[in-house]
Order: structure tokens, then sequence, then C-alpha cells
DNA sequence: TGCCAGGCCCTCTTTAGGGCCTT
């Protein structure tokens, strides 16, 4: 099966279109299951952290300052994900800085994004709500790091897409819990989930 | 000066509004 990679963006706001620039990346591959490999790097886009992104994060300027330019880092992490489909807890939000970033060195980001925000809601409507850190409490998942720096996060995004294959496997009997059911999955409304899993397990 | 996102989803909807989720 296809590795697929799952990203996570500190930054410094949440609009690329408003000159909020990433702070951090971390990519970790998910294989059968399992971790295999991760890529984690603060970078410097030459701009400022202010005191609630410090706080909330606790990336601070210093700590920026003496990190690599923001092109070096996306350069290496766009090799990093080569051409493997990519994964994050409200994709919307990491695709657009993604392609934002690589688009500032010439790079190309156009890769295939599922969602485990959207996966989520479509897999365990009874959560009491689908933030990442309320879904890894309720499946017990492992915590590797504080919360909101980029490789805890995409670690915790991943073990959370990992729980979803299972469930797949285990509970709706989807044998090949690849990136293409997902994507097909989060594209399924809500009530047509159920119709959606039946119709993927018996193919 | 004050304000600024955006896609998804629910419902007291669909000729709309507001909450969620990410930093």
């Amino acid at each position: 099966m296809t590795p697929i990679a799952i990203i996570d963006f500190e930054t410094t706001g949440i609009s690329p279109n408003m000159g909020d620039r990433a702070t951090e990346v971390a990519i970790v591959m998910l294989e059968g299951g399992q971790v295999v490999d991760r890529y984690q790097s603060l970078m410097n886009a030459g701009v400022r952290v202010n005191s609630f992104i410090t706080q909330l994060t606790g990336i601070t300027n210093e700590m920026v300052q003496a990190a690599p330019a923001a092109e070096q880092v996306m350069r290496e992490a766009a090799r990093f994900v080569g051409g493997r489909p990519m994964v994050a807890h409200n994709a919307a939000f990491d695709k657009k800085f993604w392609q934002a970033e690589l688009a500032r060195c010439g790079e190309d980001g156009a890769h295939p994004f599922a969602c485990t925000l959207l996966l989520s809601r479509r897999l365990y409507p009874q959560a009491p709500n689908h933030k990442l850190g309320t879904l890894a409490a309720l499946h017990h998942l492992p915590s590797s790091g504080r919360a909101h720096r980029a490789l805890a996060d995409a670690e915790m995004a991943a073990h959370l897409l990992a729980q979803m294959q299972h469930d797949l496997k285990t509970r709706y009997g989807c044998s090949q819990a690849d990136h293409a059911l997902l994507m097909g999955l989060q594209r399924t409304s809500r009530h047509m989930v159920g119709p959606y899993l039946k119709q993927r397990a018996a193919a």
C-alpha cells in the first residue's frame, strides 16, 4: 500500500492571503498503520511571531530567526513527500499554506489532500467535537509531545488516520482503506456514508 | 480607525445564517 503523508503546519495566523506565513512544518509517513518516517523543521519566513501564537505554540521569534529559510525547508518538505497522497486535520487550512509556501519557491503543491476532520464527522458523529485533541482522547491515541507543535500534531493526526483505517476494515469490512477510499468517503454526504462503505466493502 | 479566512455542515434552510476547525 502506498504510504500516506500526514502534514501539519504551525503558522503566524490563519490566512496566507492576509500575509500569514508558516513557522514550522512536520510530515509523517504512515504505512500499514505504522509511522515509518518523519520530517520536521522550523522555518524562517522573515516575519514576526505575535505573542498569541507564541503562547499557543511555544514558538518564539528567536526560534524562527535561528531556523533555516522557509524556501529551503519547503523544498526539503516537497522532496520528502514526493508524489504521495497527503492528509491533514482540517486539510483546507494546511493545504492552502502548503500551496502558498511552495508557490513562493516555484514548486507545485497540487497534491490530493484527504481531511481527518471531514472523515471524523462521517465516521464518529457521536464525538463531542472534532478537534484533533478531543478525537485523540476519545480513541486513547498515544501523545508524543506538546500539542500545537507540528510534529506532535502530525503524529496525532497519523494515529487518528490509522484508527480510522482500522475501523473501516473491522467495522465496515473495507479491506482497502486507502487514500482513494478516504477521498470518496469525505465527499460522501453524512446520510450516504453507510451505503458508500457497503459498496466499497463489496468492491 | 477598524476590520480582515474559508470550506464544510446543520437547520428554526435552499431567496440564509451561523457554528466548527485550523494558527
